[in-house]
DNA sequence: GCCAACGTTGGC
DNA sequence: GCCAACGTTGGC
């Protein structure tokens, strides 16, 4: 069982969205980069838990925890030459890009923001999340670390 | 809106 | 294989 952070931008798809879908569950996000592939595709596993992250907005938060309600499957819109996600180098025999589906668990009563994780770097460590320049959309997270920022929830 | 950081593309 | 140009991410 690992755990996950992934950022999903709220004007885009927000945690809300994701409670609204039929067993709070979608796929999460066609991701496009391979450092980000090969997490999904490798190492998530149905069952991890994973924080939701609101990226490129007024505050930036972690606001839900949801889990992996399946594990990677092959992404249908690099398949078809209509998508805006078409990928001409990916085939049916060997897909290059990668879905996984997330159900919410729940949304956050209130969210950790990017400030205040930031504030706790030192108990934190590495974390892809608060370094300079982070683009990666998904990340792992070490147990210590998803139990110290839950623990940020309450304070 | 700005801009730093980073990934990708394409000419050579 | 190098690297400049460009596009995107995402915090501020």
């Amino acid at each position: 069982m690992k755990q996950w952070l992934v950022k999903s931008e709220p004007g885009v798809f927000s945690v809300d969205d994701l409670a609204q879908c039929p067993n709070q569950t979608r796929f999460w996000k066609h991701v496009r980069n391979y450092q980000a592939r090969n997490f999904i595709r490798d190492d998530m596993q149905i069952g991890d838990r994973v924080f939701f992250y609101h990226s490129n907005t007024d505050i930036p938060a972690i606001v839900g925890v949801a889990e992996c309600a399946s594990g990677p499957y092959p992404d249908p819109e690099a398949l078809n030459p209509d998508s805006r996600y078409f990928d001409p180098k990916s085939t049916r025999e060997e897909p290059r890009w990668f879905l996984v589906d997330i159900r919410l668990l729940s949304k956050l009563n209130q969210p950790i923001s990017l400030k205040l994780i930031k504030q706790h770097a030192t108990e934190l460590g590495d974390l892809p999340l608060i370094r300079r320049g982070n683009r990666l959309s998904v990340m792992p997270v070490a147990t210590r670390q998803w139990d110290y920022i839950m623990s940020l929830q309450a304070a």
